[in-house]
DNA sequence: TTTTGTGCAAAAGGTTTGCATACGA
DNA sequence: TCGTATGCAAACCTTTTGCACAAAA
C-alpha cells in the first residue's frame, strides 16, 4: 500500500472520529484501521492480538470500550454468532451477512430485499397451528439474512 | 387442559422420543413437553426454574443435556440472539424469527422464501467496493430470517 | 446387569465493572 | 487543566467438564 493511499485513509479515519464527535486515541485509531483494512469479521482477541503486535498495545478491556464506543457511534457494526465471541465490522452499510458451515468464516453479502417483507402490514395477528405468525401482522423497523453454506476456501 | 388432550399430548412426546431413539427420562419429558406447551423460546434457566416448580427435578447441567441431546435429535432447535443465553424451540420445520425490539420476546414467523437466494449459483465472486460479495457466488445450504419490530404487546 | 443419564462442583470462555493512573483536547 | 480513556484485576454470566451415584432398558 503506498504511501498516498495510507494518508488518504488516515485521512478518512481521523474525519470519521470528526464527524462522530468520539475523541481520538492511538487505540481507538488502529481498531478502526483495522476493522476497515481486513474485512474478516474481527473478534476482540482478534483485535487486541493485532494491535498488540502493531505500535498501540491495547488491554482487552479497553478493546470492549473501543468497540463499544464506535458501535455507539455508528463507525461499527457488531454481529454475534450462535453465542460466540461477538465479531466486528466496519461496513456499516445495510448487508446480510454468509457464514461457512466448514471453517466458521464470515463474509458480507451485498443487501437484497425480501419482498414478503415489503408488504402493508395488516391488523390481524393470525396464527398457524405450530404458533407461527404471519409477518404481515407486525411492524417490521429492520431485517437482516444469515446464509449458510460451504465458502469457495472449503470447496 | 382436558384428560384426553393431555393424554394425546403425553403420547405424541413419548412417541417422538422412540422414533428418535432418545431414552426417556422423566427430566427429558418434562422438558420437551414444556417447549411444546410454551412456543416462547425459554433459556435453560427458564426451563430448569419451570421444571423445579413441577414435580420433575433437574440441576442445570441436566438441562443442557437433556436440550443437547434433543437438538440432536431433530426434537428442538436452538436459537441465539446477541450472544444472550441460547432459547429453544419445539418447532423444528423450518420457520423465520421476530424480535421484538422493546422487550427482547421472540416469536416463530411463517416460512417464507427469498427470491435472491432462489437463483443458480455462479461461477463468478464479484466483490463491491465495500468488500461485500454477491450472493450468486455461493453454494447455499440453509438461511434464516430475523426480524425486528415492535411486537403488539409493546404497541 | 449394563449402559447411560443425573447432579454437584469446579473450570472455562466471553464480557462487564471498579478504580487508580495516564493522556487527549 | 479537565474530562475521560486506559489498564489491571476481580466479578459476572453462560456453558462445559469430571466424577460419583442413580436410574433406564
Amino acid at each position: 500500500m503506498g504511501l498516498i493511499l495510507e494518508s488518504s485513509r488516515n485521512k478518512s479515519i481521523e474525519e470519521a472520529f470528526r464527524r462522530t464527535g468520539v475523541r481520538i486515541t492511538p487505540q481507538r485509531f488502529s481498531v478502526l484501521e483495522h476493522l476497515m483494512l481486513h474485512p474478516d469479521h474481527a473478534t476482540v482477541d482478534d483485535l487486541a492480538a493485532a494491535l498488540n503486535r502493531r505500535y498501540a498495545k491495547a488491554s482487552r478491556a479497553t478493546v470492549y470500550n473501543t468497540l463499544h464506543a464506535l458501535v455507539e457511534a455508528g463507525l461499527v457494526r457488531e454481529f454475534t454468532l450462535d453465542g460466540k465471541a461477538a465479531r466486528y465490522d466496519a461496513n456499516v452499510d445495510p448487508h446480510h451477512h454468509f457464514v461457512c458451515d466448514v471453517c466458521g468464516a464470515v463474509e458480507d453479502l451485498e443487501w437484497f430485499e425480501i419482498p414478503a417483507l415489503q408488504q402493508q402490514p395488516g391488523p390481524k395477528m393470525p396464527r398457524t397451528q405450530k404458533g407461527e405468525h404471519s409477518v404481515k401482522a407486525y411492524n417490521i423497523r429492520s431485517y437482516e439474512v444469515i446464509v449458510r453454506g460451504v465458502c469457495r476456501r472449503c470447496r
